[in-house]
DNA sequence: TTAATAAAGGATATAAGGGTCTTTTATTAG
DNA sequence: CTAATAAAAGACCCTTATATCCTTTATTAA
């Protein structure tokens, strides 16, 4: 067989990252120890730098919080664990994700549905509401919980 | 907000275009009239050069069929018509897009799962079971008698 | 056999995502 | 105040998906 080797993907990389390092950080930081973007690279085996492009943009859009100079680096303030997973999807992935055609058709609906529509809105939708109802706490408390490797 | 604007997505735009230029072979092709890559790209809106790679990458699939020269074009055997949906995904965006882990992760598993994994896989499995159990021409006929643009 | 047609194939260009590097800004300890 | 630390920010590069162009091969009609 001849493929592309595209290997598609529902989350974008930097999405991927983006959720690992949230977690990460709510396992990891406590009042006297901040989160260092090394220490998270590191942790998570992700490149360093592009792991802080990340962390920036979280922070600007005020998902996870930082401090600068010594001791300085990331956490969660009680607003940030609040924030629920399908925002930082959105962030990251834009809005589109669990809104647009499967088939990229702009017109397609529930009224003038693509031949995968209900197919695919059926799971798509069971998804995105689960990410709706998900927040970072709850999401951090699953992983320690269940002892989950991030 | 400041966003990635990646547009991350399920399907890779290959996918997309292959699956609708099948289902328009199916429906535009008879005995005496096959159909051409030039009217396929003006009839679905697609870049007709890079339509025709993704009808080649078919054809030596044999996903679809092909005949060269004067009222050539492209057509469906029978065979052609059995052919499942996944298959064609598989083709297009590698094996890998209903298996892989959404958080990239390797090692993850139901036995070793990620934060996700449940949540996902759910959605994932469901979707990836409907689009095995399609075949082209079940498909097709879909979109014909519910009169689904595409 | 020749001209016209249309897919197959190869090479190349463009845009976006992914990744790296360097400089700047803020904070803290001494 | 100064030096050290760490995030923020901006510029840049590499790879891949997307898209285009040009040449070759197969087929048909005249």
């Amino acid at each position: 067989m001849t493929t592309n080797q595209s290997e598609s993907h529902v989350l974008s990389k930097s999405c991927q990252y983006a959720l690992r390092a949230v977690v990460y950080i709510a396992a990891h930081s406590t009042t006297t120890h901040l989160v260092g973007a090394q220490e998270m690279a590191d942790g998570l085996d992700i490149p360093k730098h592009f792991l802080s492009k990340i962390l920036q943009q979280l922070t600007r859009n005020q998902v996870i919080s930082s401090t600068k100079g010594p001791h300085g680096g990331f956490f969660l303030s009680k607003e940030n664990e609040r924030i629920t997973i399908d925002r930082i999807v959105e962030i990251m992935d834009g809005p589109g994700l669990f809104k647009a055609c499967v088939l990229g058709l702009p017109q397609c609906s529930s009224t003038k549905p693509c031949p995968l529509h209900f197919q695919a809105v059926e799971y798509r939708d069971g998804l995105y509401n689960k990410l709706k109802r998900l927040n970072i706490k709850e999401l951090a408390l699953v992983v320690h919980q269940e002892n989950i490797k991030i």
